[in-house]
DNA sequence: GCTCATGCTCTCTTTTAGGTAAGTATAAAT
DNA sequence: ATTTATACTTACCTAAAAGAGAGCATGAGC
């Protein structure tokens, strides 16, 4: 067994009651998602953005989906939303504290993702060739 | 700025090319997900299930959101798959070290969930009584 | 010879996600 | 008077995801 302390300190946390599991893998469920992803990146990158800016560091995202994603991370409390009443319209975006705290945690998701693509590749790669696409 | 030490880490990284970016994006979005997630905490958790015990140990995942869960994270090289050539059949899975390695990474976000679960309802809380579900 | 067990696969249907495009408000610039 | 800019909102539509349920293979047990 390579790697025990991972079991160990999972098998080691409190007896999680089963409510509690249900909403946090609801939460993870809710949170776990491109978009929101990536806009926590931007935003603690940025620190603080404007809609179009959001919209421009994050290519391929509709305005739909923009919109739709942060006021989902805005309900959760992962940002926030500060509205100046001028014309046009200016709104900037932050992370709150939990949304900062979120993006440490998933920052070691990042990293992995980072260090361990080329294995991931080639792990496609073999599975492929091992399963031919359509058999005759 | 009480946090200022991730976006530092964060802007120290070597400044990936886009490319590897793109990629990291099309990981993360393909393994952030609340079936690929909830898999991985199981196995981590079991080390070795067969696809029943899976199926029972991830209530509401349907057959076949199981079956294909499983096969993609197995073309991405997260588990193996080992069949027994007996009836009725039998197959069992478990992480491999990329699998492993991906489970820990995301152990942050469980963590993070877990502490912060509360807040996060009460954030929701909050939101729902500033923005009334509908206004006449 | 009937049933059960497991791990699928296939089909059918419903649900959801997400894209496109248009509309809105209004002050400033042309 | 018309255009521009921003940050949406709404309506509509399509494609993809997911659920339900049946079918399959086959050896063991009754």
């Amino acid at each position: 067994m390579p790697n025990p302390s991972l079991r160990d300190e999972l098998q080691a946390l409190p007896p999680t009651d089963p409510a509690v599991d249900r909403l946090v893998e609801q939460i993870i469920g809710r949170v776990a998602d491109k978009w929101t992803m990536l806009l926590i990146e931007i935003l603690t990158e940025t620190e603080v953005c404007r809609f179009k800016e959001l919209s421009r560091a994050c290519p391929g995202i509709s305005q739909k989906m923009l919109t739709q994603t942060l006021r989902a991370m805005e309900r959760d409390g992962l940002v926030t939303r500060k509205v100046y009443p001028v014309v046009p319209p200016k709104v900037e975006y932050r992370l709150t504290e939990l949304g900062l705290g979120l993006s440490k945690a998933f920052c070691g998701v990042w990293l992995w993702a980072e260090a361990n693509f080329e294995a991931i590749e080639s792990a496609r790669a073999a599975y492929a060739r091992d399963n031919p696409p359509k058999p005759g």
